[in-house]
DNA sequence: TCATTAACACGGG
DNA sequence: CCCGTGTTAATGA
């Protein structure tokens, strides 16, 4: 068995499930920056989130894109769930954030177990709803939310996944993730090392 | 008022 | 030199 899948899912699945996962799954190890699933691409296998950090984000036909939100350890990608189920394509791009490991489950597995271990079902249910509840948090954020509060925000959400709170990462990644354009993320984290909030350096940002 | 676009200068690797 | 960064001027919503 292996260790990864004991240590962030045995809390939740029971032994025997654990057990077919170790069997059926296949683990996959990610770089930073690397696709895991492109928009329009059929799915044939669900991946469970070992270790690392996961972006997923929409984007339309010119490449311009919106982050919709982070996958850690422990969670799954509920549009591969949505996609298994009815015979589509998906709807998102998801990019490792950093080095990331998974285990690929496929597909016909997933419906299976959802008959045979309620600790599966409900872990689909949670995860549906736990992504739905990320999304609105992000509508919210677009909708109601003026963008120097956006960009703060993205930053502690994302100082979560570095080291010492030092965010890896340039001002037009920032634009890209927040759509919006490089001299507005630049002028708005210039304003928040005024006001101490956080320090800039080429290519990282620390928080306070 | 604030975002966007284009343009430019600076500096580190 | 190239790239990331900081800033400005013009334009528009």
């Amino acid at each position: 068995m292996l260790e990864e899948i004991k240590t962030n899912y045995a809390h939740i699945f029971e032994e025997e499930l654990l057990e077919e996962i170790n069997e059926v799954g296949i683990v996959k190890k990610v770089k930073s920056g690397d696709e895991l699933i492109r928009i329009g691409q059929y799915l044939t296998a669900m991946p469970l989130l070992l270790d690392g950090v996961i972006k997923v984000m929409r984007e339309d036909k010119e490449g311009f894109e919106l982050l919709l939100y982070f996958l850690e350890k422990g969670e799954t990608c509920a549009m591969t769930l949505s996609c298994c189920t009815a015979t589509a394509v998906s709807e998102i791009r998801a990019v490792a954030e950093i080095d990331s490991t998974l285990v690929m489950i496929p597909i016909e597995k997933m419906e299976a177990w959802i008959s045979k271990y309620k600790s599966w079902r409900n872990f689909v249910f949670d995860s549906y709803h736990n992504r739905l509840m990320e999304v609105l948090e992000t509508i919210d954020n677009i909708a109601f939310k003026k963008m120097d509060q956006r960009l703060l925000k993205y930053l502690h959400n994302k100082a979560k996944f570095y080291e010492n709170s030092e965010i890896k990462t340039t001002h037009q990644e920032i634009a890209y993730d927040l759509h919006t354009s490089r001299v507005v993320v630049s002028r708005l984290l210039k304003q928040l090392e005024k006001e101490k909030r956080i320090a800039l350096q080429r290519n990282s940002i620390k928080l306070f």
